[in-house]
DNA sequence: TAGTTTGTTTAGTTTATACTAAACGTAATA
DNA sequence: TATTACGTTTAGTATAAACTAAACAAACTA
């Protein structure tokens, strides 16, 4: 099952490459979009040693790179009976991947922005100022509230894209773009 | 102009400190976030000697950092006659501020990406294959193609966002949040 | 049961980044 | 001209992250 066509090696080289290359400026770590790359590009669910070969990092990389596309959403495990190989598919639809990538942030971090503001808030609220602190005390809530309205408007965008996948995002897709993407092909 | 009541410097301190949190998350300098932190929480336009005191790291760290912070939107350089300290403030419209990092993404390299899968695409496309890598050809093709598509409408997404702030991103705001966030107060 | 074949975990190394301390450059002032 | 007050740059250090190599665990196979 070796390929010879040299043009489709550095093709795919290249390719990959890239995605290493993305997934490094989006700080993730460049092998994860390496490997993304190689499954992406895989005609058939491929097994983990063979990403090892065609990426050109350890097992133990793979392995872990691999979990973390897993959990993101981008890619697939898939199981077989009577083989103990694990074969992993690239999820295609890459609308379905960034709602999975805002749903995890959504819910980790995101909402501690909002509490560490709000804590702060109350904290500026409990403070009992002297006449010559109130303008200041004024000004801190003034900008602590400007920042969470942000960050709640922030959540509701976010909330609001989850909830349209409902409709598989096609009116985001048709609002914006002058093409149109398809999920799966 | 000591300021005096404790539990504003508590507040003030857990902000800044929050912020360096939220910094970090986002794959930001922790120092960035702190030092934003203490200039938004500034009345007045903060030298940088001063943000040097409230934040607590170097001069040289502050200096870097919130040189960034400038060339991302987020703070403002002052300069006075007859003082030859520079003085910053915080820009406090949020949707200016992410309107200059779409920007500033747009810009690098994000079409870097999309000259990266033109450049695959090119190569596959000057492959002459094999009859047995016809397939292969075609599939290759195809999902490069996909995230070509993909890549293009998010593309025209952030364009349509650029462009849509010369209504000052009211439409966005009103659209989705159930509150609404004012500019500048 | 011993031996393979798989994926996972771990210990150690490498690498990248952010920070500190201090030197430096520059402009204003005495 | 020397001094002072500022921002910037640089050399070195600390820290965190990602990767490698290898040990390990589990499950199947002879």
């Amino acid at each position: 099952m070796n390929m010879l066509n040299q043009n489709l090696l550095e093709a795919r080289q290249n390719f990959i490459q890239g995605m290493s290359r993305i997934s490094n400026f989006w700080g993730f770590p460049k092998a994860m979009g390496a490997i993304f790359g190689a499954i992406y590009l895989s005609p058939m669910p491929i097994s983990l040693d063979e990403i090892v070969e065609k990426v050109g990092v350890t097992k133990g990389s793979v392995s872990t790179n691999v979990r973390t596309l897993e959990r993101l959403g981008m890619v697939h495990k898939q199981i077989r009976v009577g083989d103990r190989k694990d074969y992993y598919e690239a999820e295609a639809d890459f609308w379905k991947i960034i709602k999975g990538v805002l749903r995890e942030r959504e819910k980790s971090e995101f909402d501690l922005a909002l509490r560490t503001v709000n804590d702060s808030l109350e904290m500026v609220k409990e403070a009992k100022p002297t006449d010559t602190e109130a303008d200041l005390v004024l000004f801190y809530q003034q900008r602590m509230e400007n920042m969470q309205r942000f960050f709640n408007t922030l959540d509701n965008i976010v909330a609001t894209l989850l909830a349209l996948d409902n409709l598989r995002l096609n009116s985001v897709r048709t609002m914006f773009g002058k093409t149109t993407q398809g999920g799966k092909e």
